[in-house]
DNA sequence: CCACAAGTTGACGTTAACGTAAACGTAATT
DNA sequence: AATTACGTTTACGTTAACGTCAACTTGTGG
């Protein structure tokens, strides 16, 4: 046996692959990279992205159907990366967390209520179908 | 009793006023209004806001909170208006509906799954606070 | 009457988040 | 060698959602 076993190979990717998978242009990727939002490694100039590339990328994705910025997405990714390591630093971080989840928590009431309102809209159509016969 | 008696007289509201009780610029009103999203009436040339007016302008910057565009909120608005009265009319009006309410189930998934995550990491943080001591 | 505040309509500036195009390198296929 | 199919960088264009003037009119108190 002369070759080593690598026990557990990652996964990477090339822009035109990540950009089929999440439908996104591999100018969108780009675009990310300068934001700093992904730090894909090279081989030569051409960009590999890691399984943490791609996560990162779903990160960004999920924050923009939520109407995030993508500076909001990069701080919640951050958030989730242990990025300092004293205790004030770990602190701040946590406040930081419990903000973006309080405005979370009102966006996620803001949709309950407008879906609420959706329904009852719904509703009335189907009422008024009724009467018209 | 020489006075005529309304029984219920609208409120109604200037530029000002509707702009500070929802921390809103004029200009940001007028904006709406160009973009047919809210129709004041008028006193010469000054807008008079009535309280659908402030409903709407309520929803549109619900809309906003929950990353809605100008144009999906003025969509969601004409939902609730009954504005075709045939039967045709309203039955495409109530797939529109059930389209946005499908959109945002979605989107309300990725609120839970992000709030899900941010917990997590409060969790994690507040573990390695535990563990500096 | 006159200042001053608050209203109005243009018209141009700005930021975010990409799109689009030019001009080029590289690797495999024909 | 030439075509095709990718990749690269650099740079300018675009749309949405306002901000920021400028230049005006209108209403009210001193």
């Amino acid at each position: 046996m002369a070759s080593s076993k690598p026990k557990h190979v990652e996964k990477s990717y090339l822009i035109r692959e990540l950009a089929e998978e999440f439908n996104v242009t591999t100018r969108t990727l780009r675009f990310y990279e300068e934001k700093g939002l992904l730090k894909p490694s090279r081989i030569g100039a051409t960009r590999v992205y890691s399984a943490a590339d791609r996560t990162r990328l779903k990160l960004i994705l999920r924050g923009k159907r939520l109407g995030l910025s993508l500076d909001e997405s990069a701080e919640i990714i951050l958030m989730y990366d242990p990025v300092g390591t004293n205790s004030k630093q770990i602190l701040t971080l946590i406040d930081a967390i419990q903000d973006k989840r309080l405005q979370l928590e009102k966006q996620k009431q803001d949709l309950e209520q407008t879906l609420e309102d959706l329904q009852r809209a719904e509703q009335r159509c189907v009422e008024s179908l009724k009467h018209i016969h």
